[in-house]
DNA sequence: ATGATAATTCGATAAGTATCAAAATAATAT
DNA sequence: ATATTATTTTGATACTTATCGAATTATCAT
């Protein structure tokens, strides 16, 4: 990966609402046995007070950095993380070999 | 740690330059036995096309978000790296356990 | 003391961004 | 068909920021 993806990556996760919003997307997935129901956005966008409009702004970025996958089910927006991406963030970082 | 101290160190390393800025401190720590020689700013920074003062600012950003610490040695400024931080960091994003 | 080198501060500018309200889409329910 | 709910798009605004050139400070060498 290059510096400017994973820059991408960071900056997708430097803004505070964006982060929680991305954390509790993980949060749901781990949380719900099916893959259809803790990660609905309506759902969880109701415990952030910005409005939708934002919301949507920030998932785009989330998106975008390929730190999440959405589709439309419905009425509703599924998200789910990808996770192969902080293995490779963390290759580059290896920090792990203290 | 708190989602605000964790959007700041993203942010820290959400531009190109002052990631790259940040791996070359990480890189040149690890290649340098003495604590002197390769952690030199002046010597990394001729490597970048980007003038000095926004090294200086990035150094701040970075140092300001706990990444890095900066000392003076004479005329020149060392940098080294702050490790503890991204095993906290690591440790909220737990994606270590697939 | 003077000159040279390293780094910081200051002031400015151009570009990016988080947020909102209002309008527009999309899909469901009645 | 119409109303309701979820989401997105658009347009606007206030704020932040990456970068620069010029000036300044710090330190060393002569």
């Amino acid at each position: 990966m290059d510096t400017k993806k994973m820059a991408k990556i960071f900056k997708a996760l430097s803004n505070p609402n964006r982060l929680e919003l991305y954390l509790k997307i993980v949060e749901n997935q781990e949380a719900s046995y099916d893959d259809c129901d803790g990660c609905l956005i309506s759902t969880i966008a109701q415990t952030f007070n910005i409005g939708s409009p934002t919301i949507s702004h920030h998932l785009k970025e989330l998106s975008n950095a390929d730190l999440i996958f959405t589709e439309r089910k419905g009425k509703f927006l599924v998200a789910r993380i990808n996770k192969n991406i902080f293995d490779e963030v963390n290759e580059i970082l290896n920090l792990d070999k203290k």
